[in-house]
DNA sequence: GCAAATTAATGATTTATTCAAG
DNA sequence: CTTGAATAAATCATTAATTTGC
């Protein structure tokens, strides 16, 4: 209950804005970006109270049953991880949205779990997979001892017999990873509503000083 | 005449004659007297697109179409970069997902905008602007200072002395970024439930038998 | 004055690297 | 050491300003 919200009527007013201005086309690297004042707006609305809230509205903050209050990372669970690595071996790597969330469904059933930690996995065993191949081809002519279960999957280490599986020499890109590739849409889903204010709290401390501000600066 | 300088004119009751400093691109050489600056007012001013910016916050009224409904990639509007621009100089590098929502809210009364827009932008922003100053202070030896607009880090400049700033050499990783590492929680919202055969749907033609599903067997 | 061809900017993805929990 | 988590770098892909030719 403070002023600093003057900005965002600033902006506010969208409709007469926007007609006839027909966004400049991105130019030149802005190197002489000379934008002295503006600084004072963000201070002002920077400076909010700071201290109203704690944001415990954290979706993913309620950790308290079956995990240790501190329990930061997931730990998969045997079911969990030949699930993910049946799929792997299916030829899965990389899931959209929705196969991450309806996999995250299915493997809750055997643990805690979350989409994050699905798509994390994704992205770690093919890397890994992928630098472990790669290892093995160049200098080490030595058998990693099986380390658990994991079982490297055969039919990937048939592919890449011994060229360097670089990214992009001759592939170009997921030639086998997804049939489409624009479908992975950004699993942002969000609903509230806040002030700028708030979005900038978090940063306060340093945004602060952080601009100097010497006003054209050459 | 409502021109170009719209967003400057925003954060700086700019007058009038900042234009093209701001992001006009010198597309090609042409070293000799371009004037650059003279051909987009005509553009301008030839471009009644009314609606070449998409949609007041209101559901389409009478838009035939903000946008390809092919999916096109967001295409942000002035006011729109003009605050992410502020935002990223007041400091803020990786806004976390709750932050992210909030950016999304507000910059959607400019026009259509997802968080993972957001969370792109910034991405690109901080690794452009990165690269940028690398190379300026590689490339040309001249003008050791104005290094450009948005000095990012003085620190970090320092640091790319004769040294390439390899991300995690010297210094760790986000000795400036954000403030807590392990912030950002991934924005996996998903809500809804289905089989497994669903998800491999994709990939029948492998993933389809892979598995045999058996809840409980642990 | 316009439209196709050019071209730089930049949005969107993927990969590589790194940090740190266990 | 293994590996979940996170960020940075590299790269692909698309857009729109500029050029160019008419």
């Amino acid at each position: 209950m403070k002023v600093h919200h003057f900005t965002r009527g600033f902006w506010e007013h969208e409709p007469s804005l926007s007609l006839g201005c027909k966004r400049l086309r991105p130019l030149a690297p802005k190197i002489s970006d000379n934008t002295p004042s503006l600084s004072f707006d963000l201070k002002t609305f920077i400076r909010p109270e700071t201290d109203d809230k704690k944001d415990p509205p954290s979706p993913q903050s309620q950790v308290v049953e079956t995990h240790v209050p501190g329990g930061t990372r997931w730990n998969p669970t045997q079911e969990q991880i030949g699930i993910l690595e049946m799929l792997y071996r299916g030829g899965m790597r990389t899931p959209n949205a929705q196969q991450i969330e309806q996999i995250t469904v299915q493997l809750s059933k055997y643990g805690k779990i979350e989409g994050k930690n699905v798509f994390y996995w994704f992205q770690n065993h093919k890397a890994r997979e992928r630098q472990k191949q790669k290892r093995n081809s160049l200098g080490l002519p030595h058998s990693p001892r099986t380390p658990t279960t994991t079982l490297v999957s055969p039919t990937f280490s048939t592919i890449t017999t011994l060229d360097t599986p670089k990214r992009g020499e001759g592939m170009k890109r997921n030639q086998e990873d997804s049939p489409l590739k624009k479908s992975r849409s950004w699993p942002f889903e969000y609903l509230e509503e806040q002030n700028w204010s708030s979005i900038c709290k978090q940063e306060e401390h340093k945004t602060l000083e952080l601009f100097p501000l010497h006003p054209e600066g050459r």
